[in-house]
DNA sequence: TGACTACTTGGCTATTTTTGCAAATAGTCT
DNA sequence: AGACTATTTGCAAAAATAGCCAAGTAGTCA
């Protein structure tokens, strides 16, 4: 029986919500601990309400939350288990780079 | 140290080839075997130009190979990984689902 | 209260992605 | 060769994303 529609749109939301070099790289920082958004600017180099928003998204999947402290807000991930899915991620580059490096050289 | 631009570029380019519900819809009609283009376009119900499009996407990201016999291009999986990809990926919308109706509950 | 800092939101433009139709390509079969 | 099937490619329109600036909100601190 085939995925459904529905739970195709699902599962979307989610990997479309880290289908950005920037979110990717907040993520990253995350993995670390929390972080305000000043300090995911200064990482990704953006405009912090781009930055804002990028979060925002992040939020929306369920990938992060925020609590507010002070002045600051601070994102931490919801998500224990993105590190395996980044190595899963990173295994597809290297065998696909391998694979490509060999098509060339024949 | 923060996660580099590059690698983060190169993590977006295979995460962006499944940020699209058809994308996931055909990938798990994969996970059960070969398929080709047009049983492929049956299970998402689109144009077989769109679906050949999107399975396009999907090699160049590495994620599935082809071998044509015949008329038809058989396409498959190229990674073993996928499954548990998912499970993180369903397993963040549970509880994402979950707390927004504990949210909507408050 | 007023100045200041951290952040979010609105608005706008630019870019990228998605889609189907039509045309081109390639293999099969008589 | 000619008809037929499966797939890919070119094109153009529509939709979704990303980015920045400016303006608004909220907490802090003198």
């Amino acid at each position: 029986m085939p995925l459904s529609r529905s739970k195709a749109v699902l599962r979307a939301q989610v990997i479309k919500s880290l289908a950005h070099p920037s979110r990717i790289q907040m993520v990253a920082a995350l993995e670390s601990g929390e972080r305000c958004v000043c300090e995911l600017a200064e990482v990704v180099g953006a405009d912090m309400s781009t930055v804002s928003k990028h979060l925002a998204l992040l939020k929306s999947a369920g990938l992060v939350s925020v609590e507010k402290r002070g002045l600051n807000q601070y994102y931490r991930l919801k998500c224990p288990c993105l590190a395996s899915f980044f190595d899963c991620v990173d295994g597809i580059n290297e065998t696909h780079s391998k694979s490509m490096r060999a098509a060339c050289a024949r």
